[in-house]
DNA sequence: CCCGATTAGTTGGCCGACCACATATTCATG
DNA sequence: CATGAATATGTGGTCGGCCAACTAATCGGG
């Protein structure tokens, strides 16, 4: 890494080079996420979910009954993160969790009527949300964004171990 | 356990907005972000920080004594959050906190020399996870990302209201 | 000059997400 | 068949982050 990287110092011709470092896609990435999650969580909140709910509602809806460590795995979150966040949607009356009889440790997670209500309203924020998110980008450029992100998260998705979800394979489903 | 599950049903041609199987640009954007922040989130941890607090700190760096109040601002954060934040960072002993003599109101906040000491370790951090990021990616491919992610990054700002952080202008100190 | 509107910051509550640790159950092997 | 490894889940704690409600100080009119 004597990669002298001027990183910040860069007082490049680029369009902002504001605080420190501006100028990186990592910078750029989290920013745009963010916003995403943000402009995701208003849409959620009329529906009564919060960020990443939809997420385990969708695997829910398409899967029917589920076994935790299923949507562990499937999701890529922390066992724990799981955990709370279906106790918490079990209480809102979104989820049932019940034990799995073929394994006494396991708990089977089915989405409740309210929970398959919610499907439609999901749906189209998450479809409003994309609209949104790649207006004024051309077929080809959002392919290429879609490709680069994917690149991008191969790298990361290495580095990282090989945890986290996979939104390619789709293994199942 | 049986292969085939005929999850997602569609077999339908074409761009199957199935919500849920993650052909969505949103769903890599924010599977990508994750990855993106936990790779960083260790980097820092070597480091003594948290995910969040590199971004509090570069702006001290660069800006000196600021005010609360301007770091909310540039960081398009909620104020209880950068409060808490500077709590736990000043009891770590990387910024302090004076009142404002102009204005009995605001708060002064400014790196200490651990505070200062931190910066070359954050920013080869930053350094070695952009490069990790973009691994594998031509200059060209990196600056149509780049390019790619402030158009989606304009899109959701527009829509998500004023605020957010602002990558742009940049005001600065 | 006083009183309402704006600004600055704090506290409490809640959620997603992580880690470290603890528990129950199944599995694999000797 | 017993025993240790692997699996499935839950607890407690900490952080970033948001919202809502509150206090304190400054600013603007009337």
């Amino acid at each position: 890494m004597s990669g002298t990287d001027p990183v910040c110092t860069a007082p490049s011709a680029g369009p902002q080079p504001s605080a420190s470092c501006t100028g990186t896609v990592s910078h750029t990435l989290a920013w745009v996420a963010r916003l995403h999650r943000i402009a995701m969580g208003r849409r959620l909140r009329d529906l009564g979910l919060y960020p990443g709910q939809e997420l385990m509602m969708m695997r829910l809806w398409d899967c029917g009954a589920v076994r935790q460590s299923e949507l562990i795995q499937s999701l890529g979150l922390d066992p724990s993160t799981v955990t709370k966040m279906l106790q918490r949607m079990e209480q809102c009356g979104y989820v049932r969790r019940s034990p799995d009889p073929a394994d006494r440790r396991a708990v089977l997670v089915a989405a409740t009527e309210e929970g398959l209500a919610l499907r439609a309203g999901v749906e189209n924020a998450w479809a409003d949300l994309e609209q949104s998110t790649l207006a004024g980008l051309a077929p080809a450029e959002r392919a290429e964004l879609a490709r680069l992100l994917g690149l991008v998260g191969e790298n990361l998705a290495k580095e990282a171990g090989e945890d986290a979800c996979a939104p390619g394979p789709g293994a199942l489903c």
